[in-house]
DNA sequence: TAAGCCCTTGACAACGTTGTCTACCAGGCC
DNA sequence: GGCCTGGTAGACAACGTTGTCAAGGGCTTA
């Protein structure tokens, strides 16, 4: 900047005018100045207009794996809608592990990003109350903070998605419908297993229900261990994307009524076409990023807690009656 | 920082220099000093340090899009191996559209990012010059930058590839093979092409060629045009993963022979099984990332050409005989 | 005992911006 | 003609770090 204003005959603040556009520059000057700019090639060092500014344009994002397509849909709403502001999105997946997230979260601090958005790892977010008085908005995605800690949050209807999902299939005639879910440490599943147990009323039966990591094994082995009841499930809950692929996968082909949560590609491809509970990744991303500019816009009101709706989505794997 | 000091009763420089990590300070002085730490919250403002030291401990990366599987698994693993560095990842989703590309790439540089590695959408790169020249390592993923640039590319074996997935049908008795792929402006398409045309030797017939951006309806008018002919294609060879899955779907259900380039998930579970070529995101997300931070170490050898092995994997979809 | 060394510490400038304040000039008004 | 106004331009400090250099004290060594 310093040799762009000694090539235009000027002086630095006149370049740092023109180049923020401010006002009072003489036409003519700005013109001198944006031709030595060109020749230069120079480009305006945006770590130092930070500093100076205290405010950084940016973003932080943390999730739990971009790989992931829930994330990934997400993740390409909350760019969309920060680029919109001029900002840039510093990302990082958690893996799930609450150490990672809250390395990332302290590294995105340490950046001094404007805002973050955090779908968590962890239980404990009392590690953000330094930042959270220091005025950084944050908003929880997905999953709600730690006790202690409350702040904008932005979560599916987990609950009366677990409940349509299996009254639907009740209403095809199901009354021993198995769930087979996440660990019960992540808030989605409990919420779900809740819906599930909420619908299934006195129907409900422990043995039919299953909360672990998705592993191909693992899955396999609740199905068998199911199977040999006494009282087997005549259909299958599965309480998220990966765990309904892995499930489908698991079954290899017999033909089971089976409703998941969470929409996946393809899944009006298959025989029989899977009957989902959806959630929309992309407006979840879109509500809590302008949830945050809202408040980086100076809006200091009560902290919020958006619920956003599900559907069931019906395409056949749902309305298998229950064998003979 | 200066707070820490005073409250630590020391010298600035000597906060920082624990801070750092730096030697030559006395283990009771420092641990005086972390306690100031703790008692402040005080955390290191990295603006002023990327300011001061001239590097941002930044990396961008530009993609088509986060949302799309291929794509979103080469983040990631760009993601581990960037935080695995120490550094963090901007990213940036072009939509295919060289402005953007062309806009993400300039805000990046503006941030002074460390190094680039792009996807990219455009034809024209030679607004990257001054960056170069500037020394900042940019390396071209799944797409080499256009004429007149010449910098580390990490490529696909996109001809070898398609001749393979070709080659296979034929040797299931197909003679008349449809390629059905994106635009040929785009690079990997065409290189699948010249694939496809090259394994077609003499059987080549432009009629049985369809290249534009995927969308049902003109895979539907597509197949049924190349249906009517006197002689119709017995087989599909589908350029990428989008457009396997849109074929699939204007299919609906008829048993066709196929095979993808792209492997996707689930390709396991339709019927047809789908055979696919497949190449990995990760591993080409990995070598990018670790090409970048050769360069950043100081490597400053002759731009490298990298070409990544693609793998047939035969499912059951490549394998169906022609009808009779 | 004096010279030299290492260990610890601090003062200071610089990184490249931007916000504030002041200076200058031309023109209009009394 | 003097005063005020508005439009332009520049000087200077500050943002929070880190690299360089120098200083002080205790120790070893000749």
């Amino acid at each position: 900047m310093k040799d762009v204003a000694s090539a235009a005959g000027v002086a630095l603040k006149t370049v740092s005018r023109v180049v923020n556009g401010e006002p009072g520059v003489h036409p003519v000057t700005a013109e001198r100045v944006r031709a030595a700019i060109d020749r230069l090639g120079y480009s305006r060092n945006e770590s130092a207009r930070m500093l100076r500014r205290g405010r950084t344009a940016t973003i932080g994002l943390v999730i739990g794996d971009v790989a992931d397509p829930f994330y990934s849909g997400l993740s390409r709403a909350v760019e969309d809608i920060v680029i919109e502001h001029g900002c840039l999105l510093l990302s990082g997946s958690s893996g799930e592990e609450p150490g990672r997230e809250r390395e990332l979260v302290e590294t995105f601090c340490a950046r001094r990003v404007d805002g973050l958005i955090v779908v968590p790892a962890g239980e404990d977010h009392t590690y953000l109350r330094p930042e959270l008085e220091a005025g950084t908005p944050v908003i929880f995605a997905d999953r709600p903070p730690g006790a202690g800690i409350d702040v904008d949050t932005v979560l599916a209807d987990n609950v009366g998605g677990a409940v349509r999902a299996v009254r639907h299939l009740m209403g095809h005639g199901h009354h021993r419908i198995a769930f087979l879910g996440d660990a019960p440490e992540i808030f989605t599943a409990a919420e779900r297993l809740k819906g599930y147990r909420e619908a299934m009323g006195g129907l409900y039966d422990e043995r039919l229900v299953s909360m672990r990591p998705p592993s191909l094994e693992g899955v396999r082995a609740a199905l068998a261990r199911m199977a040999a009841l006494d009282g087997p499930p005549s259909a299958l809950f599965t309480g998220n994307g990966r765990y309904t692929v892995t499930a489908l996968r698991a079954l290899a082909g017999r033909r089971v009524a089976l409703v998941g949560f969470d929409d996946f590609e393809l899944a009006d491809l298959l025989d029989p076409k899977v009957s989902v509970v959806a959630q929309d990744p992309a407006s979840m991303g879109r509500v809590a990023a302008e949830l945050l500019f809202r408040r980086l816009r100076g809006d200091a009101g009560p902290p919020q807690h958006v619920e956003l709706p599900v559907r069931l989505v019906a395409r056949g794997s749902g309305e298998l009656p229950p064998p003979a």
